[in-house]
DNA sequence: GGTCAGCGCG
DNA sequence: CGCGCTGACC
């Protein structure tokens, strides 16, 4: 089973390469973030005339996240993680083949510190709720906005402490692992970097300043290969995140 | 000799759409109007690396002209009619082989009774006073922004008094001919409709409604052919206006 | 409809 | 840097 978590960063602007990538991928299911759009602007009928099953999770001008599915899936959940009180368009969850599939966008955080920072770790409080009362084979696909370990940032002094990078956050995100007994997919794999986003603003790929950010967290299923699609970084105008490619096994 | 006039709304959206114009049309000079730039901001290099040069009357955001031409032509003035009291980007006048070229971008006007109308009708009077005065042969390329009789319009009842169309514009229009001893190039070859601007709003292009408001007005020089770029229309993004062509000899 | 400015955001 | 938004202008 193929999964594909991406955050696209405007599904408007990236309609093309997403097409592409399902063409040249094959996905089960692909896991998208920041599509920053209305369901009902959502481009489902480029998706069906090629055979694909959509499940969408929108609003207007920020987040949004969407699946997209081989099979029809079943909406489980969207919106915010359960007990949040709040409309932001950061879930959809669903089942399929008896496999739940969440896309996930995780809030940014801003600074360490902030009203966002703080939001940021109560998001996670309330997944890792939601997510520990979830049964059955489980994967969580998303832009997190975590690197969990010093190997997952090209330049650990430079972050040391900094947003994605804080003590708070990285304990968040271990805290879900642990609760929702989920493993992190790549780093069962492999040691090896595998940043999955740049910053636009420092031209940070261009000088290989990658971070990994994008993660799949599975439960019931075996990763048998990751890869991170960073050729799409390379193309006219990138996402400034790379599509995460990861296979499992039952 | 050879002369374009085309609005292009925006250089920086439309530069490789004017360099493939001259590649294909290699006139003696394309008088550009709505570049939409600083002079600072004018991409200089790209024209002059082709071999052309240019004279740039450049403001912030809104109007804008220049001079491509393929000699070097000498700076006569720019900005607005002398004697007007106001910066707007919207003259550019230069001397080539004995010859003054302008490029003109006249005021849309609104709406007929407006203060913005009032002022289109005092900046004509000023074009009229300053066209007067000079000497020799004169050809003023650009978009006046008045179609100057109904014959130029493609349904006269529905525009009908209505700004572009209204009777002093049309007058102001015909007092500049006259004043300037002016021919309108154009018209002085075929009665045939020959529109040039198609309004983004009505998919006006599409639908066949045009206007007749960019114009080729000459004294000195005989009009010999004249015709209008319409599959510039056809491109990708394109300019709500077509490059209006005109041969004239001496 | 399509451009630009200026702003919020990451 | 590169998104989306609002608002002005044509």
């Amino acid at each position: 089973m193929k999964l594909i978590s991406w955050n696209v960063n405007s599904l408007r602007v990236r309609l093309a390469q997403v097409l592409q990538l399902l063409d040249e991928e094959t996905p089960d299911a692909l896991a998208l973030q920041e599509i920053k759009m209305t369901e009902e602007l959502f481009p489902l009928a480029a998706f069906a005339e090629r055979g694909w099953h959509a499940l969408v999770c929108g609003q207007k001008a920020y987040h949004g996240v969407a699946l997209i599915t081989r099979k029809k899936a079943e909406l489980m959940h969207k919106g915010a993680p359960p007990g949040m009180d709040d409309a932001a368009a950061r879930l959809v969850a669903a089942r399929m083949d008896g496999i739940t599939i969440v896309s996930v966008y995780a809030p940014n955080g801003q600074e360490v510190g902030s009203q966002a920072y703080a939001y940021k770790l109560n998001w996670f409080a309330h997944l890792a709720d939601w997510a520990a009362t979830l049964e059955g084979p489980l994967a969580l696909l998303g832009d997190f906005n975590v690197a969990p370990e010093d190997r997952d940032v090209h330049d650990p002094k430079r972050w040391q402490g900094k947003i994605l990078c804080s003590e708070p956050e990285r304990a968040a995100f271990r805290d879900l692992l642990a609760r929702a007994r989920l493993t992190d997919a790549v780093r069962a794999l492999t040691e090896a970097p595998m940043f999955t986003w740049w910053d636009y603003r420092l031209r940070a790929f261009e000088r290989g300043w990658g971070l990994r950010i994008d993660h799949a967290l599975v439960r019931g299923l075996s990763p048998v290969r990751a890869c991170v699609r960073t050729d799409y970084r390379g193309m006219e105008r990138p996402s400034d995140h790379a599509p995460l490619v990861v296979e499992v096994s039952p």
